[in-house]
DNA sequence: ATGTAC
Protein backbone atom coordinates (compact mmCIF):
# COMPACT_ATOMS: atom_id res chain seq x y z
CA UNK A 1 0.00 0.00 0.00
CA UNK A 2 1.14 3.70 -0.48
CA UNK A 3 -0.48 5.01 2.27
CA UNK A 4 2.10 6.53 4.74
CA UNK A 5 -0.10 5.90 7.76
CA UNK A 6 -0.24 2.01 6.78
CA UNK A 7 3.59 2.08 6.63
CA UNK A 8 5.25 0.88 10.53
CA UNK A 9 8.76 1.91 9.90
CA UNK A 10 7.47 5.57 9.80
CA UNK A 11 6.13 5.57 13.25
CA UNK A 12 9.34 5.32 14.93
CA UNK A 13 11.06 7.80 13.22
CA UNK A 14 11.84 11.07 15.57
CA UNK A 15 8.79 13.57 15.63
CA UNK A 16 9.34 16.71 13.30
CA UNK A 17 10.68 19.51 14.49
CA UNK A 18 8.09 22.38 15.03
CA UNK A 19 8.35 25.98 14.46
CA UNK A 20 6.10 29.02 14.72
CA UNK A 21 7.73 32.14 13.51
CA UNK A 22 6.07 35.24 15.19
CA UNK A 23 6.85 37.32 18.03
CA UNK A 24 4.69 37.67 20.99
CA UNK A 25 3.17 40.64 19.59
CA UNK A 26 1.39 38.68 16.59
CA UNK A 27 -1.80 36.61 18.14
CA UNK A 28 -2.08 33.20 16.55
CA UNK A 29 -5.04 31.20 17.18
CA UNK A 30 -4.11 28.25 19.57
CA UNK A 31 -6.31 26.09 17.17
CA UNK A 32 -3.66 27.18 14.67
CA UNK A 33 -0.72 25.55 16.43
CA UNK A 34 -2.83 22.56 17.14
CA UNK A 35 -3.22 21.78 13.76
CA UNK A 36 0.93 22.66 12.85
CA UNK A 37 1.42 20.61 15.73
CA UNK A 38 -1.10 17.31 14.62
CA UNK A 39 0.63 17.50 11.01
CA UNK A 40 4.10 17.65 12.34
CA UNK A 41 3.05 14.19 13.45
CA UNK A 42 2.86 12.21 10.42
CA UNK A 43 4.51 9.75 8.97
CA UNK A 44 7.88 11.24 7.38
CA UNK A 45 7.85 14.88 8.77
CA UNK A 46 10.74 16.64 9.41
CA UNK A 47 10.04 20.19 10.09
CA UNK A 48 6.55 21.82 10.50
CA UNK A 49 7.08 26.07 10.43
CA UNK A 50 4.23 28.19 11.11
CA UNK A 51 4.86 31.91 9.82
CA UNK A 52 2.89 34.76 10.74
CA UNK A 53 0.28 34.76 9.00
CA UNK A 54 -0.81 31.43 10.88
CA UNK A 55 -4.06 30.40 11.23
CA UNK A 56 -6.76 27.36 10.94
CA UNK A 57 -7.74 25.36 7.63
CA UNK A 58 -9.87 22.76 7.73
CA UNK A 59 -7.52 20.38 9.03
CA UNK A 60 -4.11 21.75 8.25
CA UNK A 61 -3.38 25.15 9.16
CA UNK A 62 -3.02 28.15 6.11
CA UNK A 63 0.38 30.15 6.58
CA UNK A 64 2.49 26.98 7.00
CA UNK A 65 5.32 24.85 5.41
CA UNK A 66 6.19 21.40 5.88
CA UNK A 67 9.24 19.47 4.77
CA UNK A 68 9.31 14.91 4.91
CA UNK A 69 10.99 12.56 3.60
CA UNK A 70 9.68 9.15 1.86
CA UNK A 71 6.30 10.31 1.92
CA UNK A 72 4.34 13.16 0.20
CA UNK A 73 1.04 14.77 1.70
CA UNK A 74 -1.27 16.17 -1.08
CA UNK A 75 -3.95 17.19 1.48
CA UNK A 76 -0.75 19.29 3.00
CA UNK A 77 -0.96 21.34 -0.35
CA UNK A 78 -5.04 21.49 -0.33
CA UNK A 79 -7.14 22.08 -3.15
CA UNK A 80 -5.97 25.19 -4.29
CA UNK A 81 -2.90 23.14 -5.92
CA UNK A 82 -0.73 26.16 -7.60
CA UNK A 83 -2.69 29.39 -6.25
CA UNK A 84 -0.23 32.16 -5.42
CA UNK A 85 0.79 36.11 -6.58
CA UNK A 86 1.33 37.46 -9.30
CA UNK A 87 2.68 41.14 -9.95
CA UNK A 88 2.79 43.47 -12.83
CA UNK A 89 4.01 46.53 -13.78
CA UNK A 90 1.46 48.38 -15.55
CA UNK A 91 2.87 51.17 -18.22
CA UNK A 92 0.33 53.92 -16.79
CA UNK A 93 0.97 56.09 -14.51
CA UNK A 94 -0.71 56.81 -11.41
CA UNK A 95 -2.23 60.38 -11.81
CA UNK A 96 -4.11 58.60 -14.78
CA UNK A 97 -5.45 56.08 -12.49
CA UNK A 98 -9.51 56.39 -13.31
CA UNK A 99 -10.53 53.69 -10.40
CA UNK A 100 -14.39 54.53 -10.37
CA UNK A 101 -14.86 54.53 -14.10
CA UNK A 102 -12.72 51.35 -14.05
CA UNK A 103 -15.19 49.92 -10.82
CA UNK A 104 -17.91 50.53 -13.01
CA UNK A 105 -16.76 48.84 -16.72
CA UNK A 106 -14.14 46.18 -14.84
CA UNK A 107 -15.95 42.62 -15.58
CA UNK A 108 -14.35 39.36 -15.34
CA UNK A 109 -16.61 37.12 -14.86
CA UNK A 110 -17.89 34.34 -17.28
CA UNK A 111 -15.24 33.00 -19.94
CA UNK A 112 -12.93 34.90 -21.44
CA UNK A 113 -13.97 36.01 -25.28
CA UNK A 114 -10.81 35.36 -26.76
CA UNK A 115 -8.88 32.32 -28.06
CA UNK A 116 -8.33 30.43 -25.00
CA UNK A 117 -6.38 27.62 -26.19
CA UNK A 118 -3.77 29.81 -28.08
CA UNK A 119 -3.11 31.35 -24.62
CA UNK A 120 -2.25 28.70 -23.19
CA UNK A 121 -0.38 27.08 -25.98
CA UNK A 122 1.54 30.59 -25.93
CA UNK A 123 2.04 29.92 -22.48
CA UNK A 124 3.64 26.43 -22.81
CA UNK A 125 0.26 24.91 -21.10
CA UNK A 126 -1.87 22.17 -21.99
CA UNK A 127 -5.84 22.83 -21.49
CA UNK A 128 -7.02 20.76 -18.50
CA UNK A 129 -10.61 20.68 -19.18
CA UNK A 130 -11.28 23.61 -16.84
CA UNK A 131 -10.33 26.15 -19.38
CA UNK A 132 -14.37 28.20 -19.05
CA UNK A 133 -12.89 29.38 -15.34
CA UNK A 134 -9.29 30.35 -17.19
CA UNK A 135 -8.63 34.30 -16.38
CA UNK A 136 -11.83 34.08 -13.51
CA UNK A 137 -10.56 35.21 -10.38
CA UNK A 138 -12.59 32.67 -8.29
CA UNK A 139 -13.55 33.50 -4.48
CA UNK A 140 -12.42 33.43 -0.95
CA UNK A 141 -9.31 35.74 -0.90
CA UNK A 142 -8.47 35.83 -4.56
CA UNK A 143 -8.84 39.27 -5.71
CA UNK A 144 -7.08 41.08 -9.13
CA UNK A 145 -5.91 44.85 -7.17
CA UNK A 146 -4.33 47.57 -8.88
CA UNK A 147 -1.96 49.69 -6.93
CA UNK A 148 0.20 52.72 -6.56
CA UNK A 149 3.60 52.84 -4.97
CA UNK A 150 2.78 54.09 -1.51
CA UNK A 151 6.67 53.93 -0.34
CA UNK A 152 10.62 52.72 -1.78
CA UNK A 153 12.60 51.17 1.14
CA UNK A 154 14.89 50.02 -1.33
CA UNK A 155 15.82 52.32 -4.23
CA UNK A 156 18.33 49.62 -5.62
CA UNK A 157 16.52 46.66 -5.35
CA UNK A 158 13.08 48.01 -6.66
CA UNK A 159 14.77 49.31 -9.81
CA UNK A 160 16.61 46.28 -10.66
CA UNK A 161 12.99 45.15 -10.48
CA UNK A 162 12.34 47.60 -13.30
CA UNK A 163 10.00 49.76 -11.28
CA UNK A 164 9.30 53.37 -11.20
CA UNK A 165 7.58 55.02 -8.34
CA UNK A 166 5.23 56.79 -9.86
CA UNK A 167 3.76 53.91 -12.21
CA UNK A 168 1.05 51.55 -11.61
CA UNK A 169 1.01 47.70 -10.72
CA UNK A 170 -1.49 44.85 -11.02
CA UNK A 171 -1.34 42.49 -8.38
CA UNK A 172 -3.28 39.18 -8.86
CA UNK A 173 -4.30 36.71 -6.54
CA UNK A 174 -5.70 33.29 -8.02
CA UNK A 175 -5.02 29.76 -8.26
CA UNK A 176 -6.23 26.72 -10.50
CA UNK A 177 -9.64 26.99 -10.01
CA UNK A 178 -12.00 23.86 -10.24
CA UNK A 179 -8.55 21.91 -11.43
CA UNK A 180 -7.14 21.54 -8.08
CA UNK A 181 -9.98 20.87 -6.97
CA UNK A 182 -10.26 17.95 -8.96
CA UNK A 183 -6.89 17.36 -8.78
CA UNK A 184 -7.22 16.87 -4.58
CA UNK A 185 -11.01 14.99 -4.33
CA UNK A 186 -9.58 11.96 -6.82
CA UNK A 187 -6.76 11.98 -4.09
CA UNK A 188 -8.72 12.31 -1.19
CA UNK A 189 -11.73 9.54 -2.73
CA UNK A 190 -8.86 7.03 -2.03
CA UNK A 191 -6.49 8.14 0.47
CA UNK A 192 -8.11 10.57 2.62
CA UNK A 193 -5.71 12.96 4.93
CA UNK A 194 -2.93 9.94 4.38
CA UNK A 195 0.36 10.39 2.21
CA UNK A 196 1.87 8.80 -0.78
CA UNK A 197 4.97 7.06 -0.70
CA UNK A 198 7.63 8.92 -2.95
CA UNK A 199 8.37 7.38 -6.02
CA UNK A 200 5.36 5.01 -6.17
CA UNK A 201 2.98 4.83 -9.30
CA UNK A 202 0.02 7.33 -7.63
CA UNK A 203 2.81 9.45 -6.07
CA UNK A 204 3.95 9.87 -10.02
CA UNK A 205 0.39 10.57 -11.18
CA UNK A 206 -0.52 13.21 -8.34
CA UNK A 207 2.60 15.08 -8.76
CA UNK A 208 1.92 14.93 -12.73
CA UNK A 209 -1.26 16.24 -12.77
CA UNK A 210 0.01 18.85 -9.77
CA UNK A 211 2.89 20.21 -11.74
CA UNK A 212 0.25 21.13 -14.56
CA UNK A 213 -2.15 22.76 -11.78
CA UNK A 214 0.62 24.95 -11.18
CA UNK A 215 1.36 26.03 -14.63
CA UNK A 216 -2.03 26.09 -15.58
CA UNK A 217 -2.70 28.71 -12.20
CA UNK A 218 0.54 30.76 -13.28
CA UNK A 219 -1.40 30.57 -16.75
CA UNK A 220 -4.71 31.78 -15.24
CA UNK A 221 -3.36 34.62 -12.95
CA UNK A 222 -2.11 36.05 -16.69
CA UNK A 223 -4.90 35.71 -18.33
CA UNK A 224 -6.76 37.85 -15.26
CA UNK A 225 -4.05 40.65 -15.41
CA UNK A 226 -4.34 40.09 -19.47
CA UNK A 227 -7.97 41.12 -19.10
CA UNK A 228 -7.85 43.71 -16.54
CA UNK A 229 -5.03 45.50 -18.17
CA UNK A 230 -7.58 45.12 -21.14
CA UNK A 231 -10.21 46.72 -19.31
CA UNK A 232 -8.19 49.96 -18.28
CA UNK A 233 -6.87 50.42 -21.73
CA UNK A 234 -2.90 49.54 -20.42
CA UNK A 235 -0.16 47.27 -21.39
CA UNK A 236 1.81 45.05 -18.38
CA UNK A 237 4.81 43.67 -17.73
CA UNK A 238 5.04 40.39 -15.06
CA UNK A 239 7.88 41.24 -12.52
CA UNK A 240 7.48 38.34 -10.91
CA UNK A 241 4.34 35.80 -10.32
CA UNK A 242 5.20 33.39 -6.75
CA UNK A 243 3.06 29.74 -5.64
CA UNK A 244 2.03 29.35 -2.31
CA UNK A 245 -0.06 25.97 -2.39
CA UNK A 246 2.29 23.40 -3.72
CA UNK A 247 4.53 20.51 -3.25
CA UNK A 248 8.09 20.35 -5.10
CA UNK A 249 11.46 18.33 -4.13
CA UNK A 250 14.30 19.85 -2.37
CA UNK A 251 17.28 18.55 -0.97
CA UNK A 252 18.00 19.23 2.70
CA UNK A 253 21.89 18.24 4.01
CA UNK A 254 22.21 15.80 0.54
CA UNK A 255 19.19 14.30 1.30
CA UNK A 256 15.89 14.72 -0.97
CA UNK A 257 12.60 15.73 0.98
CA UNK A 258 9.34 17.61 -0.05
CA UNK A 259 8.74 20.86 0.66
CA UNK A 260 4.65 21.39 1.05
CA UNK A 261 3.67 24.58 1.13
CA UNK A 262 0.32 25.78 2.54
CA UNK A 263 -0.36 29.42 1.96
CA UNK A 264 3.35 30.17 2.35
CA UNK A 265 5.43 32.05 -0.41
CA UNK A 266 8.62 30.73 -1.79
CA UNK A 267 11.89 32.44 -0.30
CA UNK A 268 14.12 31.18 -2.68
CA UNK A 269 12.37 32.39 -5.91
CA UNK A 270 13.59 36.29 -5.57
CA UNK A 271 11.30 39.04 -4.33
CA UNK A 272 7.51 38.81 -3.45
CA UNK A 273 4.46 40.46 -2.53
CA UNK A 274 2.49 39.71 0.71
CA UNK A 275 -0.37 41.72 0.65
CA UNK A 276 -2.39 43.21 3.69
CA UNK A 277 -6.61 43.18 2.89
CA UNK A 278 -8.12 45.12 0.71
CA UNK A 279 -7.56 48.27 2.94
CA UNK A 280 -4.35 47.96 3.88
CA UNK A 281 -0.90 47.90 2.34
CA UNK A 282 0.79 45.15 0.09
CA UNK A 283 4.74 44.50 1.17
CA UNK A 284 7.13 44.56 -1.74
CA UNK A 285 9.91 42.12 0.29
CA UNK A 286 13.59 40.51 -0.79
CA UNK A 287 14.25 37.39 1.01
CA UNK A 288 17.16 37.26 3.22
CA UNK A 289 19.12 34.38 4.32
CA UNK A 290 19.55 30.50 3.97
CA UNK A 291 15.76 29.51 4.73
CA UNK A 292 16.76 26.72 6.21
CA UNK A 293 15.39 27.45 9.52
CA UNK A 294 11.72 28.50 7.74
CA UNK A 295 11.42 25.54 5.21
CA UNK A 296 12.09 28.16 2.46
CA UNK A 297 8.99 30.11 2.84
CA UNK A 298 7.45 33.67 3.93
CA UNK A 299 4.29 34.57 5.01
CA UNK A 300 1.72 34.93 1.64
CA UNK A 301 -0.57 37.69 3.35
CA UNK A 302 -2.08 39.03 6.20
CA UNK A 303 -3.76 35.96 7.79
CA UNK A 304 -7.23 35.83 8.78
CA UNK A 305 -8.41 37.20 12.67
CA UNK A 306 -12.13 36.31 12.00
CA UNK A 307 -14.16 33.39 10.75
CA UNK A 308 -16.07 34.37 7.76
CA UNK A 309 -19.18 33.55 9.84
CA UNK A 310 -18.05 36.34 12.46
CA UNK A 311 -17.01 38.65 9.62
CA UNK A 312 -20.69 38.15 7.89
CA UNK A 313 -22.65 38.89 11.12
CA UNK A 314 -19.60 41.31 13.02
CA UNK A 315 -19.53 43.47 10.06
CA UNK A 316 -22.98 43.06 8.60
CA UNK A 317 -24.42 44.48 11.95
CA UNK A 318 -21.63 48.27 11.68
CA UNK A 319 -21.64 48.69 8.26
CA UNK A 320 -23.96 49.19 5.06
CA UNK A 321 -22.92 47.14 2.21
CA UNK A 322 -21.90 50.26 0.20
CA UNK A 323 -19.81 51.75 2.58
CA UNK A 324 -17.70 48.98 2.45
CA UNK A 325 -16.73 49.83 -1.08
CA UNK A 326 -14.45 52.51 -0.35
CA UNK A 327 -11.24 51.77 1.93
CA UNK A 328 -8.96 53.88 4.48
CA UNK A 329 -7.16 54.40 1.22
CA UNK A 330 -9.70 55.83 -1.11
CA UNK A 331 -9.47 52.71 -3.13
CA UNK A 332 -12.68 51.29 -4.81
CA UNK A 333 -14.04 47.58 -4.34
CA UNK A 334 -15.42 45.51 -7.22
CA UNK A 335 -17.45 42.88 -5.03
CA UNK A 336 -21.19 42.07 -6.10
CA UNK A 337 -21.44 39.27 -3.71
CA UNK A 338 -22.56 40.93 -0.47
CA UNK A 339 -21.22 38.06 1.89
CA UNK A 340 -18.32 37.79 0.48
CA UNK A 341 -17.80 41.69 0.49
CA UNK A 342 -18.38 41.42 4.44
CA UNK A 343 -15.98 38.16 4.74
CA UNK A 344 -13.13 40.13 3.39
CA UNK A 345 -13.49 43.39 4.87
CA UNK A 346 -10.33 44.76 6.16
CA UNK A 347 -11.51 44.57 9.86
CA UNK A 348 -11.73 40.51 9.47
CA UNK A 349 -7.67 40.22 8.28
CA UNK A 350 -4.71 40.83 11.06
CA UNK A 351 -2.60 43.89 10.21
CA UNK A 352 -0.20 43.17 7.55
CA UNK A 353 2.34 45.59 9.13
CA UNK A 354 3.09 43.10 12.33
CA UNK A 355 3.07 40.21 10.15
CA UNK A 356 5.89 42.19 7.94
CA UNK A 357 7.68 43.11 10.59
CA UNK A 358 7.50 39.63 11.83
CA UNK A 359 9.45 38.29 8.82
CA UNK A 360 12.11 41.23 9.07
CA UNK A 361 12.72 40.67 13.13
CA UNK A 362 13.19 37.11 12.25
CA UNK A 363 16.20 37.36 9.74
CA UNK A 364 14.19 36.46 6.71
CA UNK A 365 13.03 39.61 4.57
CA UNK A 366 13.78 43.35 3.66
CA UNK A 367 11.33 45.26 2.37
CA UNK A 368 11.59 46.64 -0.76
CA UNK A 369 8.80 48.81 -1.09
CA UNK A 370 5.05 49.05 -0.03
CA UNK A 371 2.13 49.27 -2.56
CA UNK A 372 -1.35 51.36 -1.66
CA UNK A 373 -4.84 49.84 -3.34
CA UNK A 374 -6.14 51.53 -6.15
CA UNK A 375 -9.25 49.24 -6.78
CA UNK A 376 -9.82 46.11 -5.71
CA UNK A 377 -11.66 43.68 -8.15
CA UNK A 378 -13.73 40.64 -6.44
CA UNK A 379 -16.47 39.70 -8.34
CA UNK A 380 -19.43 41.30 -10.32
CA UNK A 381 -21.93 38.35 -9.61
CA UNK A 382 -24.51 39.06 -7.17
CA UNK A 383 -24.25 35.14 -5.31
CA UNK A 384 -27.13 35.86 -3.17
C1' DA B 1 -10.82 26.99 -1.96
C1' DT B 2 -14.76 24.64 -5.22
C1' DG B 3 -19.23 24.01 -12.23
C1' DT B 4 -19.72 24.18 -3.76
C1' DA B 5 -23.75 18.26 -1.25
C1' DC B 6 -26.97 13.12 -0.78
Amino acid sequence: MSTAAENPASSSAPPAHVRVIASSQSWIEGEAVRQLEAMARLPGMRLAVGLPDLHPGKGAPVGAAFTSEGFLYPYLVGNDIGCGMGLWDVDLPARKAKPERWAAKLDLEGPWSGDVEGFLHEQGVKSSGFEMALGTVGGGNHFAEVQRVDAVHDAEAFAALGLAVDRLLLLVHSGSRGLGEAILRAHVDRHAAGGLVEDSAEARTYLARHDHAVAWGRANRALVARRVLDGIGAQGRRVLDVCHNSVTPCRAGGRMQWLHRKGAAPSDEGPVVIPGSRGALSYLVAPVGDGTGSAHSLAHGAGRKWTRTAARERMRERFTAESLTRTAFKSHVVCENKDLLFEEAPPAYKAIDRVVTDLVEAGLVRVVATLAPVLTYKTRSQGE
